[in-house]
DNA sequence: CGATTTTTAGAGTAATTACTCTAGGAGTCA
DNA sequence: TGACTCCTAGAGTAATTACTCTAAAAATCG
């Protein structure tokens, strides 16, 4: 059995997922665990360390997502990382649910995420570098960064959007991630989306 | 002097752009306006009302804004329906920023916007077409739907993303409807924002 | 084994906050 | 003027919830 401490990470994302972390108190995350909430407080102060350190996890994935092997990339490659991205967003969604909350609360927190997005966009620049140079895309610096960046605030939103459509389908949420790889297919956020009319 | 109850929407609804829903209690609308509580709670029953009036006022000017006269568009008139819906949702930014939240709490209201978005849509839609049948883009119906998605949800995250990136300029609210026009200009998202990566 | 440290339980508390209730002022109409 | 409705005040409450505190069980170590 992993330790307590991981456990209550995991419990705590769960169940930020589901219903929001708003919604979410310390002694749900301790019954759903079984354990007292003295106990949960013995391994963290209170419940902004319990999403911070959440934060941190979140950010290290994808930080290693990121870091990319030296030598040309093939189309294979970018659209793995790419995939990668996807659902490490995916599994902290609750994180970008109620970003603007964490980041008006926490000074430390913004001043991390802050580092965060421009690293991550940096080495996104590095791959999409890597890619032009294997002959892959076609586009100035300046392109490439405009593309970066509204793959990113796509990829975080789209959870959210598509839930606030179609709430009923938490327990699915295979179908969620195929909509949102389907969507930003290419890392080019134009593609289409008839599943959002249909609904 | 307007009626108190519209002033009581004006000012939840700046307090809550200001902080977030969550960080504003009724009392500190009702202090923020010079009323008693109770006087609130005559008004409004409850702070999920107000709520619910705010949204509903978004979505009447986004309807409105979206209501296209007939005959042919100049590409100067979809830019100033496009620049109408950017300052709506920034207007009215607190909604997008807990939405998640509201539609989970309320059933009413995620009904309601389940059927707001989709009717947004197919205005949107319209309007497209018609700018097709100006001969002024080139597109498939099934690209125009993926790019007003797209642009949709960039839109509506974007205050979050910028403010994420930049909470200190919470006064400047200019820039960052500034950034936000250079991003999603032409309503095709893939514009440059070197902005975003020197700040 | 004994001693020390780590981990756990769970009852309890202090503070917040959405909301209620009663009573009275202010406008309107007869 | 009196009656009636609309509007406002503000003290108070009930419920929630993040968090504390004490004490005991379990593990660790000499």
């Amino acid at each position: 059995m992993t330790d307590t401490k991981t456990r209550i990470l995991d419990t705590a994302l769960n169940l930020f997922n589901r219903a929001g972390e708003r919604n979410v108190t310390t002694n749900h995350i301790a019954e759903g665990l079984g354990i007292s909430p003295g106990n949960l407080y013995y391994h963290y102060r209170n419940k902004a360390a319990i999403v911070a350190a959440l934060f941190e996890r979140y950010q290290e994935q994808i930080r290693d997502l990121l870091t990319v092997p030296e030598g040309p990339l093939t189309w294979q490659d970018k659209m793995r990382y790419f995939e990668g991205i996807l659902e490490s967003m995916w599994q902290a969604r609750f994180l970008h649910r109620d970003l603007a909350h964490f980041l008006h609360q926490d000074a430390e927190l913004r001043r991390r995420y802050k580092v965060f997005v421009q690293d991550s966009l940096e080495r996104g620049l590095v791959i999409y570098r890597s890619l032009r140079d294997s002959g892959l895309i076609e586009a100035s610096d300046e392109e490439l960064r405009g593309l970066l960046v509204n793959t990113w605030v796509l990829a975080a939103s789209w959870p959210g959007f598509t839930h606030g459509l179609n709430p009923d389908a938490t327990g699915d949420e295979a179908l969620d991630r195929t909509l949102l790889r389907q969507t930003t297919r290419l890392g080019a956020p134009r593609a289409s989306l008839s599943a959002v009319w249909s609904c």
